[in-house]
DNA sequence: CCCGTCGCCGTTATCGCTAACATAGCGCTT
DNA sequence: AAGCGCTATGTTAGCGATAACGGCGACGGG
């Protein structure tokens, strides 16, 4: 008891007692059995983060954002990914809360039914993350991304364009990019216009496929004068392209991509663009859980962040 | 105990009484405690993966072949990340093995004396990757970062360029790109040669950055004839900004960067680059970790794989 | 001088599961 | 009818920590 004591800073030991504890413990290279502790305390310092993936590079910004946050709170993330499929994501939360732990952050409203049910049954807070149009099991931090698709197709009506082409990803479970697409058609049927093509693509470099869907949709349908990308990086491939083809950017052709990723930066010119909040979703989920206990078990909030249009240099302005 | 029997599919049960528990555990939702379980069989169906960054892209790629590795092996990775910080790094190490984790994944062969210990004594097997430069605990999977620096400096010079740059990051703690940097000087120094300028940064968008060091470092040096990127988004940026300025890639300024990221496909002109075998790296250790149990726990295996030359378009062929 | 309080440390009983062994019931042989 | 070998299920004793409480000096006030 005395060890267990010094090793968790907990109730009073003797500052001798407390030096040759830690002597010893030093010598014999002794690690604490978090499974046996965790089993007598019920107590589990992680948190579950279950995301769809990570090499789509906003991931692994919400976990920086997430890591941050619960950086000197004893909390750990613990991530699972489920690579967009709904059952994996059953699978990856069902092998989460069998370790028990203090509170799961997982991307997106939408889960499988069993998956809902775990969730609500769960007994510690979840939060919900990227996205709030829907209904939530419990918090819910993200952006809306129905409203930033018609806000962006907004814009781009102010800006004299009509003639809209939409490139995105081929995969159906990607709701965020789906709602997106029809906030976007919504918006522009608000002004009586419709996508005049689309072209999607799966697999592989983004930002070569960028390149490769935009020659191909612009081959299809050249009277397009605008081109609506799903993420910065096919738009980064379809900017490049379109520069180098010699196309009159913003002038003759619009584009616009979506995520605020700091790659964009380095481009030859701004790609405009939607900054998804990424860090900040992060931060805000991870401060839900790790605050919970304190704030006397409300639960249920809804933050909704705005996205921020950074029109850049390939929107005409007025 | 029939009901722990059926739920880890193991020993004899009737199908009739298999069936009644599984009914039962679907109506009342029980998700087993595995903290429970793994006290009790001292087994844990975790591998703790450590490594210095998610933003880094070549991360997430090794992780992707460690879970597709593990993926039917039921041992699941657990992610910890250090930021290039080998404090945090004992820290993590000392918290995932506290958690008694079937095997550790570690990026890199410098660890503080204290990880170096904690890792010889964890009793599990441990697999250091990225590097085999150095002396490992256990196993080690990588490559040689010394010999593929040597290697471009050798490739460097036999394609006739003289006057050469390094660019590459100030983080004192990235063993790996100081090594390229040491053997690329070898490799240099044998040919009596040496590096003519070099440009370092930290921190933001590499592909701004690389922009910003190339315009730099040829207003300070024009004579150069080659720039040596320490990764592949630094020498995209670079090769953008030297396209986009006229210089004469490859006669007249040589470009190389060190990665083979996939993003490099859909750049105008493909960088000439050296793969680092991440998502093989992320394979061969998850291998290890997977197979050792069966394999009669001989351990201390280390696997040099060789990374492979990409001339690309920007070192003039003759 | 007694008793309450405080600081420090030890004892006991879990936590929810599994390893190992025990038992019950059945069919079949001897 | 007893004994054997199965299969299917139950019992018991931990796993290594912590919660909760108990004990024991020392100290101080009445």
């Amino acid at each position: 008891m005395t060890v267990s004591r010094v090793l968790r800073n907990r109730g009073d030991v003797s500052e001798a007692t407390r030096e040759k504890v830690l002597e010893a413990a030093r010598t014999l290279g002794y690690v604490p059995n978090k499974i046996a502790g965790a089993l007598a305390s019920q107590r589990v310092n992680l948190v579950g983060v279950i995301i769809p993936s990570l090499s789509n590079l906003v991931f692994p910004e919400v976990l920086s954002g997430i890591s941050a946050e619960l950086e000197d709170t004893g909390l750990q993330p613990v991530v699972g990914v489920t690579n967009y499929r709904p059952d994996k994501e059953e699978a990856v939360l069902y092998e989460m809360l069998s370790w028990r732990p203090s509170g799961v952050i997982i991307a997106g409203l939408e889960h499988t039914e069993a998956a809902r049910a775990m969730l609500e049954n769960a007994g510690v807070p979840v939060v919900e993350i990227m996205d709030v149009d829907g209904e939530g099991v419990d918090s819910v931090v993200g952006i809306s991304h129905r409203r930033a698709g018609r806000h962006m197709a907004e814009a781009i009506i102010a800006a004299g364009y009509r003639k809209i082409g939409f490139l995105g990803t081929k995969m159906p479970e990607d709701h965020r990019a789906r709602k997106r697409f029809e906030g976007f058609s919504e918006g522009l049927a608000a002004a009586g216009l419709t996508v005049n093509d689309t072209e999607f693509y799966s697999g592989g470099s983004a930002l070569l496929k960028g390149r490769e869907m935009t020659q191909a949709i612009l081959a299809r349908s050249p009277e397009l004068d605008f081109l609506y990308y799903s993420n910065d990086m096919i738009g980064a491939g379809g900017l490049l392209w379109c520069l180098e083809n010699g196309y009159d950017v913003p002038e003759r052709l619009g584009l616009a991509g979506f995520n605020g990723v700091d790659l964009l930066e380095g481009l030859p010119r701004r790609l405009a663009t939607m900054d998804a909040c990424r860090r900040e979703i992060g931060r805000k989920a991870a401060e839900i859980i790790a605050g919970r206990p304190h704030s006397g078990m409300i639960g249920g909030e809804v933050i909704e962040l705005e996205p921020v249009l950074q029109l850049g240099d390939t929107i005409r302005r007025r």
